[in-house]
DNA sequence: CTGAAAGCGCTTACAG
DNA sequence: CTGAAAGCGCTTACAG
């Protein structure tokens, strides 16, 4: 590969030329120029990249931490957050922590190490001392779902979690359920907490008591949903309605169904959080809270970069709207005996 | 944020030692060490990985270039790849191309631009301009699906697309079905074109003709797969049975076929290339040809690691697996009148 | 074992 | 408008 020193002297010029030619924003001499970019073309020159960060002292990367980018959420976020930086020439270094704390700081810390002008995280449990690290560096960090309590100054883009929770499952009682269930994820994951809040929050209000044995904390993945799902099928009195606190619990919360035979609505409703392009197809149809997760990226790429311009003022959260849709996986409770 | 030059006076030494120091693999005495160690954590010392990888010259990061982060295939090869390249302590730059030449080529020259230590890319159209200069840059590369012409030499992870195709469609075939549709990507897509190669051959080695008009191509994304099946659907005679290319206009031709009150399998059969979780929840179950996303992305990275770290042998290619999941979307073609 | 110094390849005041 | 030179923050032969 052709360095500048190279290209400069082929051109006959300095490097501090060749240099200007390529930024464009200053003037150069006609005849230079165009012997500059001879020697460009003849060279097969590329600046490289890795130089130009060192002196000017970015690099023109955002770092994004997600727990699994094979997540269809987390890679709609990584979309929208690479659509909006492309905007300004900048690129994004994804990270999937997998909920494990030593992914997730091996990646912070390399992103504190200035790999990255920028990093928008989701906040997998709460703040870490890697966390801290990346804040202490001065980087400018925007959270998504949720801010970690260590810090308080950087930017939040969310949804309502609680809010939208506590209207699925509002929804599920005036449906006429009176013993629901939930199964969530561990109990340190901000946006479970959360939801389940809202499921509480949901039940209490109409005067509904929640059966311990029907909130399922703790589970992650598909197969956690399948054994949180499993479980309460298991009980000797079952919920007649289930809140699944995400996309992938709702995957396993259905395999389990299927596998113990059990028909959705008829003998047990279903609603979960995160939409997926094919609920309207499933058997039954099924009902969801869908979060505009590419948009959350769009926002957070937005905010990211309004503080590297140094914005005035940035948005110190910018809560974005979920929608509840409607489908046909939740129906009145079957009928009880003992009712 | 520190530089190595402050540590060093901080602790008395040489840059020189505190590097050592870091590195850990070159003995400094037992004091020095002891001396370094303490100035890093009083001023919070993180080394700037730039300037390292400025003169190390490498970066210790993977370019990842596909069509769309956002499509949960293309997720889960960069999940893949990302924890393949976490074993060496590499990192993944992600790009979406959107099958735009002009992104693409913006990705991949930055990748070029020594940003990268090597490039794994999922070959969306033919070689263009920008591959064949990343090509001449000598970075490693990996081509996923297919390797463009121009280029002979980099390896290869892909899938037999056409031979799986071939086998799907014979399903069809098998079945019954005379009357044979398939919606297909733009002809300029490997993969579409692969596909789209195997449905013919599976139709010709059982003698049937293809109705030109039964061929859709040049859709891409959900949206494509909607407005394909609808032409299929206002077909004067409609075809029995569509072969959709991949999960994307899976689920576009599902929402047309609903719109329009076709029921699957009954009045028109449907298997798709690439399965999603959620297929076997749908009504009916889709019938689908699962690709090894996940592996794909292991294998590039396994690959890109081994020429990065100048193995002997690199194999060339590697065809990975792809499996065919009969469910429910396809049955005997409906009674035809004429017949 | 340790330090002085060159080098990685750019950018950018500073002079002229 | 142009060049010489310092600087970005590391790494790594080269001496000692």
């Amino acid at each position: 590969m052709a360095s500048i020193r190279q290209v400069a002297e082929h051109a006959g010029v300095s490097t501090a030329t060749v240099a200007r030619v390529l930024s464009g924003r200053i003037t150069v001499s006609p005849e230079l120029t165009e012997r500059v970019r001879q020697a460009v073309d003849e060279l097969n020159y590329v600046p490289n990249d890795v130089a130009r960060s060192l002196s000017r002292g970015r690099t023109n990367m955002l770092g994004l931490l997600v727990s699994d980018i094979g997540n269809p959420f987390a890679a709609q976020v990584a979309r929208g957050l690479e659509d909006e930086a492309a905007r300004l020439g900048y690129q994004v270094l994804v990270g999937s922590s997998d909920f494990e704390l030593e992914r997730e700081t091996r990646l912070l810390d390399s992103f504190a190490a200035k790999t990255v002008d920028a990093v928008a995280l989701v906040s997998a449990r709460g703040s870490t001392p890697a966390m801290a690290r990346l804040a202490r560096t001065g980087l400018p960090v925007v959270y998504i779902d949720r801010r970690p309590d260590g810090d308080t100054a950087a930017p939040l883009v969310r949804t309502d979690n609680e809010t939208a929770a506590r209207q699925a499952v509002g929804h599920l009682i005036e449906l006429g359920h009176r013993d629901l269930a939930m199964i969530s994820g561990p109990s340190w994951l901000p946006t479970a907490s959360a939801r389940l809040r809202g499921f509480r929050a949901a039940c209490a209000e109409h005067g509904l008591t929640v059966r311990r044995e029907c909130v399922r904390e703790g589970h992650l993945g598909v197969e956690g949903g399948v054994r949180a799902m499993r479980d309460l099928l298991d009980l000797p009195e079952r919920p007649t309605a289930v809140f699944s606190f995400n996309n992938l619990s709702a995957v396993g919360a259905l395999r389990a169904l299927r596998e113990r035979g059990v028909t959705v609505p008829r003998d047990i409703s279903l609603v979960t959080f995160d939409d997926m392009d094919l609920f309207p197809f499933v058997d039954p149809p099924i009902t969801a809270i869908a979060q505009p997760a590419y948009e959350i990226g769009v926002e957070a790429g937005r905010t990211l970069l309004a503080m590297l311009s140094g914005a005035a003022v940035v948005p110190r959260e910018v809560v974005l709207p979920t929608e509840f849709r409607i489908r046909s996986s939740c129906a009145e409770p079957p009928h009880r005996e003992k009712v």
